[in-house]
DNA sequence: AGCACGCCGACT
DNA sequence: GTCGGCGTGCTC
């Protein structure tokens, strides 16, 4: 008898293992990867196919009676070798169950069958005379539409007003054929570009011909490709793909969420006929036609978010990874993946070649490059030699000072004005992380911080001041404690807000603002670019979504809004954030043959990741940034893990994190002798969810696996009440 | 997660 | 007496 071994599809954590199933006779062709409805406990769930074996006398083996499956879902295997093994590696090194990974690999949320779209095509079949016609010039008229153009689709029928009825009675006498063909919807199918031929740099070339060597020989490799903004990093990408697709295999092309509707996708359909596109934002019938396009093998190149890589794709041979600092890649709900971990696991499983690219890479892979784990690429100069545009920071305590109690510093008031005279674009940045959790002194730039461990304190809805790291509470200061000046500032101010307050400034200026609400819709993002790139607004004003991956030509000007406020987040991550955002919105300006400038306006005009920022110099942000990591044993150095204990009694959750602390303490540092600490319980950022009390404990190791042997024997994985989080962004 | 089984309060 | 509350535990 042949029996299964099937994964539940059932979205709980306290089932972390497999089911026997017998498999019924009439589907003996059934083998893993397929999925099936199947009885699990007095009603029917939809499964998937781990293995398939051969059992001789089942009732020796089982002690309990095997159920049937009762039928395939699909008419082939949904998973392919490739995605069983990334599912189940998901599985074990996030701590999730298999149910969960396998099902980010299928369109929807839920394991549902998507029903397909067919359209019908109707054909000539055999001769016709058109004598016998001459009666019925609508049918003579379809017969002779048909034989010219060999098959017409149903809504060329309709848009040419031939009556069904007509079609009806020419199918009935044998004169048409019918067939059904499935429809794929491609929100992207529209996007038609032309391939305009390019000379590539030395250094382009240099990087193409390295990887080119491993490509070659398809093997796993990772690279990082360092290239600052405007070097032609995707011209690289496409010549990578191009001798890819060549060797016979296909690619993946990640790029964060946001910069989707940027140039990326634009360039490769430029390129490759066989590009498919997937993101969140598809429709799960969209997303499931695109699958079976990928399926069919008709789909050379995927391009899309995090996603993508969860498609049926085969044979792949390059995964490039852009901007591949991108906080988007990390999952934020279960299973927390960072795809940038998924990807070189998937590069692993397919024995491709990863790039992983930017402009300022993560500290984690630059770390990686200079061990030697990543082989390190660098494009250091802008094509064309375009210069780098000028940056200006300017000091906002000095404005305060000198009488200037505006949002905008007189130098970028100045900057706007002249660069709407000269009818060029601006973009503005406001800096939104960090804003309206802490409270700071305008004349000064000193931030209210906590007396017992020196953290920023943040500021919260109920009118105090907190330190998540001690549970400190203070009331905010009316006058700063250092300098005695009255203008503290809460820093509250909206995009909404500050829109208002510039259109008084600029009152001339046309004003567009992007931000969360003006971008909900599937190509909002577009609209608003668009809008802006075809010069019918003066200034583009936004959150950091405006600085990424797009490249208007006629912006000469940028201006960065308290650039430094991330620095005042209480995250080990603030100086990385602060610099990434300079650099980033600086390389918008003066991208064509207009020089640019930016001004970056701070009150901390000093932090090292302020100066660096401004001079677009990387390896010396490095150098002041990765000591202190060190010092203070965050990554690179080590590797984080996030549990929140929750409970809607406040002791209790405090009190089981306290008892997991206290087991970790126990039993990890006795097994382990790689360096461990662990921090909390603390209250989260988010400290009280509806109801529910939220505590944080963190994890420091230099040995994941032994941390998570830990918090596989607590079962901490199968506790309702707890949340996993290996490799955090956040520590809050 | 769901659904069954199970053991204590107010109802035709 | 029984209908139903949702606590506990299992699902091949």
């Amino acid at each position: 008898m042949l029996v299964a071994e099937i994964c539940a599809n059932v979205q709980t954590k306290t089932i972390n293992k497999n089911f026997s199933y017998a498999v019924p006779e009439r589907l003996n062709f059934l083998r893993e990867g397929w999925r099936v409805m199947i009885p699990f406990g007095g009603r029917k769930v939809d499964g998937f196919i781990m293995s398939v074996r051969e059992v001789e006398e089942p009732e020796k083996i089982f002690d309990f009676a095997l159920k049937e499956i009762s039928e395939p879902i699909d008419d082939e295997a949904w998973f392919t070798p490739e995605m069983m093994k990334a599912a189940a590696w998901i599985s074990d090194f996030y701590l999730c169950p298999l149910s969960q990974s396998m099902s980010l690999f299928m369109p929807g949320r839920r394991g549902r069958k998507i029903s397909p779209v067919f359209e019908k095509i109707y054909r000539p079949a055999g001769f016709f005379s058109e004598e016998d016609f001459k009666r019925s010039p609508a049918k003579l008229k379809l017969l002779k539409l048909l034989d010219e153009k060999k098959e017409l689709r149903q809504h060329e029928l309709t848009e040419l007003k031939i009556a069904s009825a007509t079609v009806k009675s020419l199918i009935d006498a044998g004169f048409v054929s019918v067939e059904l063909r499935r429809v794929l919807r491609d929100s992207y199918a529209d996007l038609r570009a032309e391939s305009k031929p390019v000379e590539l740099t030395e250094e382009q070339n240099f990087a193409v011909a390295s990887v080119k060597k491993i490509l070659e020989q398809k093997i796993f490799q990772g690279f990082l490709l360092h290239g600052v903004t405007g070097s032609g990093k995707t011209q690289v990408y496409i010549e990578l793909t191009k001798i890819v697709r060549r060797l016979g295999r296909r690619a993946i092309i990640l790029v964060p969420e946001i910069s989707l509707t940027g140039q990326i996708v634009y360039n490769f359909k430029a390129h490759f006929p066989d590009v498919a596109v997937i993101h969140s934002r598809l429709s799960v019938a969209e997303r499931s036609d695109v699958f079976h396009k990928i399926r069919s093998g008709e789909v050379g190149v995927v391009i899309g978010a995090r996603s993508a890589l969860f498609t049926p794709v085969d044979n792949v041979g390059l995964i490039v990874m852009d901007e591949e600092q991108d906080f988007s890649y990390k999952q934020d709900e279960s299973p927390r993946y960072h795809a940038r971990i998924v990807a070189e696991e998937f590069a692993k499983i397919h024995g491709a070649t990863i790039i992983f690219g930017s402009a300022t890479p993560s500290l984690e892979s630059y770390y990686r490059a200079r061990k030697g784990e990543l082989i390190y690429l660098k494009l250091p100069h802008r094509i064309f030699n375009r210069a780098l545009p000028e940056v200006q920071c300017v000091d906002m305590r000095q404005e305060l000072k000198t009488g200037n109690r505006n949002v905008l510093s007189r130098a970028l008031k100045n900057l706007l004005e002249e660069t709407l005279q000269k009818n060029q674009q601006s973009i503005l940045l406001l800096n939104r992380r960090g804003y309206s959790t802490f409270v700071m002194c305008r004349a000064c730039g000193e931030v209210v911080k906590c007396p017992d461990c020196g953290m920023p304190m943040t500021y919260h809805a109920d009118g105090k001041l907190k330190c998540h790291h001690c549970d400190i509470e203070e009331t905010p200061p009316e006058i700063c404690p250092k300098c005695g000046s009255k203008y503290i500032k809460y820093f509250g101010t909206g995009t909404q807000k500050l829109e208002q307050s510039l259109k008084l400034t600029l009152p001339d200026a046309k004003i567009l603002r992007m931000d969360r609400d003006s971008t909900s819709q599937k190509f909002g993002h577009r609209k608003i670019l668009n809008a802006f790139g075809r010069g019918e607004y003066d200034i583009l004003f936004g959150t950091q979504m405006v600085a990424k991956g797009h490249d208007i030509h006629n912006v000469t000007a940028v201006g960065i809004l308290s650039a430094d406020s991330s620095l005042n987040f209480p995250d080990f991550r603030a100086a990385e954030h602060c610099f990434i955002l300079i650099t980033q919105a600086a390389g918008r300006a003066g991208r064509a043959d207009l020089p640019g400038k930016v001004i970056v306006q701070a009150y901390n005009p000093d932090a090292p990741a302020v100066v660096f920022g401004c001079a677009q110099d990387y390896e010396n942000f490095c150098r002041a940034e990765l000591p202190n990591r060190k010092n203070f044993f965050f990554p690179p150095y080590c590797r984080l893990i996030k549990l929140l204990f929750m409970s809607e009694d406040e002791t209790a959750a405090k009190e089981n994190a306290k008892k997991t602390v206290a087991a970790f303490r126990d039993e990890v540092k006795k097994n382990s002798d790689a360096r461990h600490e662990i921090w909390g319980p603390i209250p989260a950022i988010i400290a009280n969810l509806r109801g529910v009390y939220r505590f944080v404990v963190l994890i420091k190791t230099q040995d994941l696996n032994a941390v998570k042997k830990f918090m596989r024997a607590h079962d901490l994985q199968k506790l309702p009440d707890v949340q996993i989080d290996i490799d955090p962004t956040s520590t809050g």
